[in-house]
DNA sequence: GCCGATTGTATCGTGATACGATATTAACCT
DNA sequence: AGGTTAATATCGTATCACGATACAATCGGC
């Protein structure tokens, strides 16, 4: 149990504060996320789903190791949630023809337009929300930084 | 006034790829986060549970639904996951004397050790992603910074 | 001291969903 | 051909927040 890895100075209740905070805010915009993406008749799974195909760096589709990577999720998870937004029609998958083996998941038109408006309102909240969601600043001992 | 850019403008790849990045970096670091705290023996819910009694601005302690408001959960819900906490010897209940319909939940000794452990990973994690962490920019045609 | 509102507690069931385990199919690469 | 990787399929499990509902204690106003 006992790591003794103590390589940085304790936390200060400055820090937990900051810590608190930065949480505090993930929280309310996965909560603010949910409730908008929920009033478009969808998951925040499946929102994340496609904003990481259409926020797929360089391109537009992924392949479902490359989403289990991007989600964070068994790449065996990743096929169920696949499988939930096909059946509503907002996603898609083609065929791969460098590798026939892997398959492209891509946005439909629908998925489109829903992530466009989702998309806005969350470029919104993430301005509005800039001051909770900001990563902490850590003011060492050494001097302010602004 | 509506200054146009900052509400309606539709979203480039660019933009989309700036919330899939961050989408991907809160992932990223709840994921961390939950490896971290379920190899001290905790879940990610009592981790949330310690942080926001620590950093509560102000004080180390809050009441139910001080704690509803700042873990984004019922307060119904709040009860079972203190219920679950203090089993485990990690959080405590003591009186509220200015309100005593309120109480106080507050760290235990144990909580403490375990929080501050778990807190100083987090950060340096927190530093270490500060690339995929840091809020969008979102830089318009005309250049603004935030 | 009564009454409505607030705070916490208790219980039960429900829904969502990620996961582990396991197996199969197909395609890749050497 | 053989080993590996990608996707698929199934089944069961665990977690957990939530709604609904009720109850107890306390507070505040009057």
């Amino acid at each position: 149990m006992d790591d003794g890895r103590t390589e940085s100075a304790p936390l200060t209740k400055q820090d937990f504060e900051a810590l608190a905070r930065f949480r505090f805010g993930i929280r309310r915009y996965l909560r603010f996320s949910e409730e908008a993406v929920r009033s478009h008749g969808l998951t925040p799974q499946h929102y994340q789903l496609l904003l990481a195909l259409k926020g797929f760096p360089g391109r537009e589709w992924a392949t479902m190791r490359e989403l289990a990577d991007r989600l964070q999720l068994r790449h065996h998870s990743v096929v169920e949630l696949v499988d939930r937004a096909q059946k509503q029609g907002l996603v898609d998958r083609a065929p791969h023809p460098p590798d026939a083996r892997a398959i492209r998941v891509q946005l439909t038109a629908a998925g489109q337009r829903d992530l466009a408006r989702l998309s806005a309102l969350h470029r919104d909240e993430l301005r509005r929300m800039s001051a909770v969601l900001a990563l902490p600043t850590w003011e060492g001992p050494e001097g302010a930084a602004g």
